[in-house]
DNA sequence: GTTCTCACG
DNA sequence: ACGTACGTGAGAACT
């Protein structure tokens, strides 16, 4: 014998099942799963040309029971009766075709496979194993080559030892040291919680094995991990055993490798039940068909029941998928597409970094739905529209006909929520993901109408993912030269500061580390603490202002974070994020702020540095398009001015109607000063009030922030208020609808719901109602800002300008604009973001350009 | 992963 | 359920 092929009989009928569309003989015989496996052992065959073969069954006994893990088979699930039928039929067929069966009880396919190809290998014959599962990898030798089934079983990976190491960089023997540390759970093997592929590789490629791992804990990065191997090492050391495959020829008894010997004439022994079961396309692909072909019929049926691929798959469907009214759309482990008229159809997906996992990549089967996505008319719902564009957009396509974003829905109406999974929300509705969008879509509407926020959804949430994602995919131009030369001049001063720092300290230690400052300032120094932390003494800026009147190291240590802040954060952080195309793409979140604002995340583009000289000069860096300048516009003072208009505030509408300075206005009303005569110090208290106000004021809080008693900030409060009478009615009314109604809502609709005012905590509760009186004027400036992007990005459209949009900073927006069109974008943005709502005082945008950021202002 | 600190509106 | 201002995100240190 020179090769034997070793077939899991019950991996190849498992996979082929799943894999092919359901095929009956007319007696009702389901036959799909036995057609798979023939055509996939006619294909070994005819391409190994073996001249031994077996296949092996797992024996579907009793379970039997590990003393340490229970029933070992405990997690395995039911088989189907459509494929279960198909087992006996296939070993009474193999018979019929003198092909030898192994299995027995309490023995595992794999297991067989393994006993066989050892055997095999001992008496200089190679071996092919042809199996699905990846366990299957440890057996891997230099003359026993695995056949792994990739895509169902269209697609075959031919692994040698040489080729496992190159996918994974470990050895077979490897491989049952990896499953013992990620654990399966269809074997019921723990392995260590919280570990998973990636981890188990990257442990074994650098230990060996699972032993060495456990003796370098130490080494090993990351606390939890360490925590978690301390723990959970000693379990994965003992499922040793059950990962490895078990190779004792005693299991088996007297089956030796001439009993397996096979020649391809002896497949013609099974026609007859092939015809019984109408499989006509495997006899017309039998070694010798002595049998006449049926005619056109049977190539009509190949063609039919070809494996497909999901792109071909995908292919075969467009049609009726470009019938539908509407369609939903789910990726996971599988892309789910389900119609409006309930149908639902799965294709495999691989992730792209797993190397041994069946079907196309997201992007294949974008590219091949192309033609869906990139028309009106099948509407289409979609979990996360923003993150669907730009998986689209990768294929080279764009997204039309988005009717419905669950996400966005779903954080509409719960936004103080801390996640919107899919699964949640589908899981409501009973049915798998893709199907249940239609109801929870059907719900979800029911429900912002019922709560007045269809037209925020309809004409702001909706549109706006959109213009978010095409803010994110144009980005921001970046000069690099401008970081780099600050990143210069910084590392310099950052080390002088250090040496400074600890010589006045005495000693050499990490500024950076609160514990170790504490220890210096408070302990080695003696210098007396305001504040303290969870853990320790507090360090923050508050403090060490303080302490900069007592010691000259409180001033340098302010100044070394300063700088080593704006270095990390800003200097290197952005340098990093700086792509290949020289600009940096931000990611907007649109349902994480629970007052209604987006954020930006890698980089954040909404905290770059401007209340500092050198932290403004950061912005620089922050360039137009080549033949462009950058137009920023912002609104001024427009949470006050919401709140003047919500509260219906005279007096304050009074000043933002004149076009006073409101804060000067403030202090010259609370302070009893006139206009001009209001100093500095009046201004920035004022200032401070009218903040607090914004925020839900507290006593305690102005205090805090102006450095003065909390009589004397109670003071400034209710002469504000008095002065304002109107926003102590408002604040008032909107907290006592908030705790009858449990949400406060903006001017547009929108609603924040607050739990915490129903607290019996009085602190609790007090945060609830500061929240309350601050949702509706945040909100409310927020809800006019994305209006306003809204009707830009539409307004740039109509114009026919190629001026984009590219940042937000929530009352800011920042235009790349070319230098042909800054004029009129200019004044297309000021009258946009003003003309977007018409309140009861002048909504004021400023707008200026300027070849970088820093220049806008 | 959590805490502290600090950048922004 | 947070010994207090509202809303965010990121880096470094620490666990």
């Amino acid at each position: 014998m020179k090769l034997l092929a070793l077939i899991d009989g019950n991996s190849l009928l498992h996979r082929a099942f799943h894999a092919l569309p359901p095929m009956n003989a007319k007696d009702g015989t389901p036959t799909g799963a036995l057609f798979g496996f023939l055509s996939m052992l006619l294909k070994v065959v005819a391409e190994e040309k073996p001249d031994g073969l077996l296949v092996a069954f797992d024996e579907h006994g009793p379970t039997f029971r590990h003393e340490l893990f229970g029933e070992y088979k405990a997690g395995r699930q039911e088989t189907p009766d459509e494929l279960r039928v198909q087992f006996p039929i296939l070993r009474e067929l193999l018979e019929k075709m003198r092909i030898r069966t192994v299995s027995k009880e309490g023995i595992e396919a794999d297991d067989i496979l393994g006993i066989f190809s050892r055997k095999a290998a001992a008496e200089g014959v190679k071996s092919l194993l042809v199996t699905g599962d990846k366990d299957a990898l440890q057996l891997v030798a230099e003359n026993v080559t695995l056949l792994l089934m990739k895509k169902g079983i269209s697609e075959t990976l031919r692994v040698t030892p040489e080729v496992l190491f190159e996918l994974y960089g470990v050895t077979p023997e490897g491989m049952i040291e990896v499953k013992s540390l990620m654990g399966d759970s269809s074997d019921n093997i723990p392995g260590v919680p919280g570990v998973g592929e990636k981890t188990a590789l990257k442990l074994i490629r650098e230990y060996g094995t699972l032993d060495e791992v456990l003796n370098h804990i130490d080494e090993i990065p990351g606390a939890k991990l360490k925590e978690r191997l301390r723990e959970n090492g000693g379990q994965a050391r003992l499922c040793l055993d059950l990962a490895r495959i078990i190779v004792d020829p005693e299991k088996i008894g007297e089956i030796s490798l001439s009993d397996c010997a096979f020649e391809p004439s002896w497949l013609n022994g099974g026609i007859d039940m092939l015809r019984a079961l109408e499989l006509r396309n495997i006899i017309s692909r039998l070694p010798e068909k002595k049998q006449e072909q049926t005619g056109t019929k049977a190539k009509k049926k190949e063609i039919e029941a070809k494996t497909l691929s999901g792109k071909e798959a995908v292919a075969g469907i467009l049609p009726a998928l470009l019938e539908a009214k509407e369609l939903s759309f789910v990726l996971a482990d599988a892309l789910t597409i389900a119609t409006d008229s309930g149908e639902q159809l799965s294709l495999p997906v691989s992730e792209q970094l797993t190397l041994l996992s069946d079907a196309d990549s997201p992007q294949e089967l974008m590219a091949a739905l192309g033609p869906v996505f990139s028309v009106e008319k099948p509407k289409k719902i979609l979990y996360d529209a923003k993150q669907w564009m730009h998986l689209l957009f990768e294929a080279g396509i764009t997204l039309r006909g988005l009717a419905f974003d669950p996400m966005i829905a779903s954080y509409l109406l719960r936004p103080s929520r801390p996640d919107y999974s899919l699964a949640e929300l589908c899981e409501s509705q009973g049915k798998p993901c893709a199907a249940a969008l239609f109801a929870v879509r059907d719900e979800m509407e029911g429900q912002l109408a019922a709560q007045g926020m269809k037209e925020l959804y309809e004409k702001i949430e909706l549109p706006l993912v959109t213009v978010l994602f095409d803010m994110e995919i144009a980005g921001f131009a970046l000069d690099p030269s401008v970081l780099k030369d600050m990143g210069v001049r910084f590392a310099s001063e950052i080390e002088a500061l250090s040496k400074e720092i600890c010589g006045l300290a005495g000693e050499e230690f990490n500024i950076l580390s609160p514990k170790q400052l504490g220890a210096v300032l408070f302990e080695k120094l003696g210098l007396p603490y305001s504040k303290k932390t969870k853990t320790g003494y507090s360090t923050d800026a508050d403090t060490l202002e303080y302490l900069s009147s007592l010691h000259p190291v409180a001033e340098r240590v302010l100044e070394y974070r300063k700088l080593t802040k704006l270095k990390s954060t800003y200097i290197d952080g952005l340098l990093a994020a700086l792509g290949s195309d020289g600009r940096v793409h931000t990611r907007f979140n649109q349902t994480v702020a629970s007052t209604g604002r987006i954020s930006s995340a890698e980089p954040n583009l909404q905290n770059i540095p401007v209340r500092t000289a050198l932290g403004r000069e950061i912005r620089k860096a922050f360039v137009a398009s080549p033949g462009n300048l950058l137009i920023g516009g912002d609104y001024s003072q427009i949470e006050l001015r919401v709140l003047a208009h919500m509260a219906g505030d005279e007096r304050m509408a009074e000043a933002f109607e004149l076009g006073q300075d409101i804060h000067a206005r403030t202090a010259a009303t609370v302070f009893g000063t006139p206009l001009e005569q209001v100093t500095q110090e009046q201004r920035s208290a004022a200032k401070a009030v009218n903040f607090g106000i914004v925020y839900g004021i507290s006593d305690y809080g102005l205090s805090q922030n102006l450095g003065i008693s909390r009589k004397q900030a109670g003071e400034y409060i209710k002469a504000y208020l008095d002065n304002y009478s109107k926003v102590r009615d408002f604040m008032q009314k909107t907290v006592e609808d908030a705790k009858q109604t449990g949400y406060a809502e903006t001017l547009f609709g929108r609603r924040r719901d607050i739990p915490e005012l129903k607290s019996t905590n009085f602190n609790t509760r007090s945060f609830g109602e500061r929240a309350a009186m601050n949702a509706p004027i945040q909100g409310t400036a927020a809800d006019i800002i994305k209006l306003a992007m809204v009707n830009l990005e539409k307004a740039l459209k109509e114009g026919g300008f190629a001026a984009k949009l590219v940042l937000q900073i929530h009352d800011e927006l920042i235009v790349d604009c070319p230098k042909n069109e800054v004029e009129r974008v200019e004044r297309l943005l000021k009258e946009v973001m003003e003309g977007v709502a018409r309140l009861c005082v002048p909504l004021v945008a400023d707008v200026r350009s300027g070849k970088s950021w820093y220049d806008t202002k």
